[in-house]
DNA sequence: CCACGCTATATGTATATACATGTATTATGA
DNA sequence: TCATAATACATGTATATACATATAGCGTGG
């Protein structure tokens, strides 16, 4: 790995320190495996979000990553310009309806088993049951922070 | 709150990308109890992470954060011009070794009560179990993605 | 049916962050 | 001791992400 020789790795004081470091600690593992599929994390996640939701709008997606709607609207165009995802306006014509190309999903397939890997790797790392206990505990986090 | 209206929030299938969102959360929380402070998160962790190490090297640093030392080149850039840390050339002279100013400690400590309030903000949304186990999770959780 | 407020998204601007690569400096082995 | 490898950091370039603000379309009370 490249940014950590390793050792102690105090917890750090700050609760979103320490989520911040994880994150980017678990981002450039997962990165470094999906690196030969030609797909970053962040176009995964999308794609996979698009793939589990159905057609749906940049609001709701926004929503469900905890992503900043105007965010969004860049690394979508990112994905249009790819032609994996396809964007309709809505009756609301606000709305953006975004849903997964065929070669959007391809896309996804064939980078299923890179993404596999990472999480298994991550999940031999933590033991069977702190993985599991994982998923949890951050929906947690996220409602608590999200709320209000 | 504004990304984020609520109810279900379902985990993700991918371990990171769950990860992510609770940053990304949470990162929004903190910073809207610091804003009024005029630092953000992330310069806070950095002249808090300093302030636990005393002087150290950009690489030590990187290494304590997770964070890539070329990352780090422009974060300290923009705190070096705000004379918010110091920074002098080693023995051995490729390194860069960092401390904070005074200004340095007296902008981390105005904005401490802050920083208090979003800590306390979330541990209230999670319990004192949950808010207690996060710590040791994120650490193992980094050092699983860290090492190797 | 219209003024006005609300919602969904876009744009301007700024920081965060990574990787590839370049450069200076130190360490090492023949 | 010098060529070469390794280390520490800087720069070029690209994506990720946020907030403030702008814009267009929708809904509602009068």
């Amino acid at each position: 790995m490249n940014a950590q020789a390793q050792g102690t790795l105090p917890v750090l004081p700050c609760a979103c320190a320490n989520l911040r470091r994880s994150a980017r600690a678990v981002t450039r593992m997962y990165n470094q495996e999906l690196r030969a599929s030609g797909l970053e994390l962040t176009q995964f996640t999308l794609l996979m979000a698009l793939n589990i939701t159905g057609e749906t709008t940049q609001g709701k997606l926004g929503r469900l990553l905890a992503l900043d709607t105007t965010s969004l609207t860049r690394m979508l165009k990112f994905l249009t310009k790819r032609g994996w995802i396809g964007v309709k306006a809505g009756d609301d014509r606000r709305q953006r309806l975004l849903r997964l190309t065929p070669s959007g999903r391809q896309k996804l397939e064939q980078s299923q088993p890179h993404w596999e890997r990472a999480q298994r790797r991550l999940q031999r790392g933590l033991g069977e049951r702190t993985w599991t206990e994982m998923g949890g505990l951050l929906a947690q986090v996220t409602r608590a922070s999200v709320a209000e």
